[in-house]
DNA sequence: GTGAAAGCGCTAACAC
DNA sequence: GTGTTAGCGCTTTCAC
């Protein structure tokens, strides 16, 4: 331990000193390229070992470009969607010799800027990220002119040029709540971040625009099926609340309340769900028997409530896989136009759905 | 936009030859340090920012010695205890300017060390791990040895020469186990990861040595509050299971299929919990009224489930956070010796614990 | 097969 | 105040 300088690691020319050659070879014969005499090989071998030598990644990365990194930029590791998404991202990476470097943004624009800004001066290999506000990516497109390949993750932006990989949000809210008129409801509620949210005239007003959040196409999928099954789209149907589990059992917990309360939910993710359900067990209310209940994403607790809940599933490790795969292809030489993949959506039906209750057949 | 090489960067040389002045006064400029005229400065900002110039932080940290990134090791992700930990300590490491680099490694030991190998050719800072096998620290000596500072989170090591940031597992199953006792019970089962067991034999030897896993310290305190009680610890009260829900859940119907079933459980993290829970509810036994369950780590779902569960909340959050300041404390310098930090754990009290059976009584 | 030399983009003395 | 000159540790021609 340590006849070293002030790093403490020992460098390619004190093997090559110790080994009784050129730089040159010491890092021919490590790095196996180019021809090295088996007996120099054998000498510089012996002295790495000796001197427990480790080349310096960020000396490589200079000359070559690339640093074997990846930039992930998320709202929040902490939700299971993401901690999910970040280790499908983390092993297909690692799979292929790429490390992760992780920033939350809170969904917050500004400090998504900030951390594009740093991981590219990092010199990352690319970038994928969850995008806060998927309608303003200059600051990505700044990382694409740099060279820096990006891919949208959970999001697509209003952009053209960004590589995209999400699920078939609209198409699984359609199914869900064409399930829910199915077994029988009519006043099918849904549960929104109010940011997000669009009213009853926007979503009859047309088709939604690229760029916006899931669970603003979520909420388009569940007009959809509203529509199709001739049911009015109300406002008194879009139940906003701000993010937040408090928030969305306050919300939710209003909407029970009123008059002709909803007999089913569709909530758009984890948290709200968790709301959702505070309120209605608080509310002291039977799932499925008074109120159905319907949310986004599978984790574990899920089963374990009861009853389990029906939930839209959604591929969440091979979200990340694919983005990553999709990026690793790109920092490759890959140069065809940006392409969006679409994963599927599946519905879990489990015990928190039935029929609505008799006095409302 | 690029008339730049092939890095589609500009560089300083860009910079300065766009302002006309050298690259030393460009830097200095750019950097805010030496001095620097009003008129040149006035140029060379103009220019950087005509060309959009971002200082590439690899050359810079080529000088400097330091990258302003950080190492987290840990387990995986996806368990909503490491993705807490790790929130912890990205909020710290952002809040002073360091970027964070995760690398997971499913408890195996081999990948530990390649994680620590690749961290520290990249130049991390600094080194927070959560060691996977805490007796076989050697790769971690290692980078103390190449000066960059190793803090060890939730766990111990058999090593002194690590800071360390822990909670008082110990003392958490204790309280935890004496609150049962109190509630009447005497048959309190723990259910643990097999690959960290001791038997009741270990553990009526004498304390545990340093360096193990938080449930075998978790069985010591277990064990302590049966002791100070006067009941027996025995085999048929460590319930051994590998890690995992599924797994959990079997060794958990067996000991409650038993001629006479523990009467109480404690569970040692999230994972175990849920399979824990899976097998009572599954059992179509009641809680607590046919028996209670303490679990550790007070997850969202914990107040969702009927009832909601009786948990000991770990500060994870403040845990990352405290390992990160540890570690940039080293980084800063300080060379005292190795501190051991123990943050409090607490007992919340919920539904899911209650006087045992009459009959047990 | 091997060494000398240049250079990645930047910082940091050290002159002027 | 500003420019020149060395490097940081490595890869990579290009001679020999």
């Amino acid at each position: 331990m340590g006849r070293l300088d002030r790093t403490d690691h020992a460098t390619l020319t004190d093997v090559a000193r110790a080994a009784g050659v050129s730089r040159a070879t010491a890092a021919r014969a490590l790095g196996g390229y180019g021809s090295v005499s088996a007996d120099a090989r054998q000498r510089v071998e012996a002295a790495a070992a000796q001197l427990r030598y480790q080349p310096n990644e960020l000396a490589r990365s200079m000359i070559t470009g690339t640093t074997g990194t990846l930039g992930v930029v998320i709202s929040d590791i902490e939700l299971g969607f993401f901690a999910q998404a970040v280790r499908g991202i983390a092993d297909a990476a690692n799979a292929e010799g790429f490390e992760v470097i992780v920033a939350n943004t809170d969904e917050d624009p500004v400090k998504e800027r900030a951390a594009v800004r740093v991981l590219v001066s990092k010199r990352v290999d690319g970038l994928i990220v969850v995008p806060a506000a998927p309608a303003e990516t200059a600051h990505l497109e700044d990382a694409l002119d740099r060279g820096v390949p990006v891919v949208l993750l959970d999001r697509g932006s209003a952009s053209p040029r960004f590589d995209t990989v999400v699920v078939d949000n609209e198409r699984a809210a359609r199914k869900a709540v064409s399930f829910l008129v199915g077994l029988g409801h009519r006043r099918i509620a849904i549960l929104v971040d109010g940011a997000t949210a669009r009213s009853a005239a926007e979503l009859r007003a047309g088709p939604v625009p690229r760029g916006v959040m899931t669970s603003t196409l979520r909420q388009a999928g569940w007009a959809g099926a509203l529509r199709a099954a001739r049911i009015p789209v109300t406002d008194a149907l879009i139940r906003r609340s701000m993010y937040g589990r408090q928030q969305a059992r306050e919300a939710t917990s209003a909407a029970l309340a009123e008059a002709d309360p909803p007999t089913a939910f569709l909530t758009t993710d984890e948290i709200m769900t968790l709301g959702a359900m505070d309120a209605i067990l608080g509310a002291g209310l039977r799932i499925p028997e008074d109120v159905s209940l319907v949310g986004f994403d599978d984790v574990p607790w899920t089963t374990l409530v009861r009853p389990p809940l029906t939930v839209v599933a959604q591929p969440v490790h091979e979200l990340g896989a694919t983005a990553t795969q999709r990026v690793l292809e790109r920092i490759a030489g890959a140069d065809g136009p940006p392409e969006e993949t679409v994963l599927k959506t599946s519905l879990v039906q489990r015990g928190s759905t039935g029929p609505p209750p008799a006095r409302e057949a």
